[in-house]
DNA sequence: ATCGCTGCAAAAATTTTGCAGGTAA
DNA sequence: TTACCTGCAAAATTTTTGCAGCGAT
């Protein structure tokens, strides 16, 4: 009768579950587990990286790319792009739409979260000024951390 | 000794030699008709597109690669990534830092040129407050063109 | 008992690299 | 002549797909 511990993890757990449900899709061993791998991580993460924060031969590096594509689709999880040629992706907190952008470091791939997003408006003049609709915008910052330099 | 009739032409052309010359680079034939193929087309475009924008068989795509990495280099070119997976060139004319940004349909691909960029402020500011040197940004605008509504 | 899902392996797609011969300087 | 460049082919990377068996519902 007592509150959950970790209201986090039940939530996310059971928000899955959900989504899964409502698109007859099943809540599996390797999805739970990569849920958990991007949970453990601030930051963007690729897919090999996702495989190897799991216990070897939990999941193959397939099932991997097809969760983040179902993930990806159901808005658990955003993708970013960080100009390498790699696919990263980050877990979202519900009510979190995903839209942050990264200061990355292009030494160390050290990801910055960028709380501000000045572009809204620019983004409006432009969608009306060329008769464009749902437009959207990726923004990312590239330099040096400290460490780096 | 009359002007050239195509001043941008020759312009860039002798760019190009320039550029090469100081770096003890070659102006070779496919060099030249890549920069061609990137002069006629606007928008950015794939190794690929630029490799079928030659007569057939004019340039290997692994030379298409390996000029692509050298003009970039040298400050000629400027790589776009819009998300998908595939690198996009574009021409810079001579005094243009390629600073612009785009807004991309993502129906059909068709990009269009955005001139403002309104987070010079923002970036600074994130520099500072991070420790960041050498920080750029990257910022693409995808939404839906006119004609694919 | 269904379907969906997974692992494995093969295939695709993009980009890089090695090498022998050709070419600009 | 010398060093760079090119085409061809092979390799390396990232991502997708086919298929037979397993597993969640």
């Amino acid at each position: 009768m007592s509150a959950p511990r970790f209201p986090h993890r039940h939530a996310e757990l059971s928000e899955l579950a959900d989504h899964l449900r409502c698109r007859a899709r099943k809540l599996t061993g390797p999805r739970q587990a990569i849920l958990g791998a991007l949970r453990r991580q601030a930051r963007p993460l690729t897919n090999k990286e996702v495989r190897d924060a799991l216990p070897k031969g939990d999941c193959d590096l397939a099932t991997v790319y097809r969760s983040m594509h179902l993930l990806e689709e159901m808005g658990l999880v955003k993708r970013f792009d960080f100009g390498d040629g790699v696919a990263r992706f980050k877990l979202l907190r519900p009510g979190d739409d995903g839209h942050q952008h990264h200061l990355v470091c292009t030494g160390c791939s050290k990801v910055v979260e960028v709380e501000e997003c000045a572009i809204s408006e620019l983004e409006q003049r432009l969608a009306t000024r060329n008769g464009f609709k749902a437009v959207t915008h990726r923004l990312e910052f590239f330099g040096l951390c400290p460490a780096c330099q």
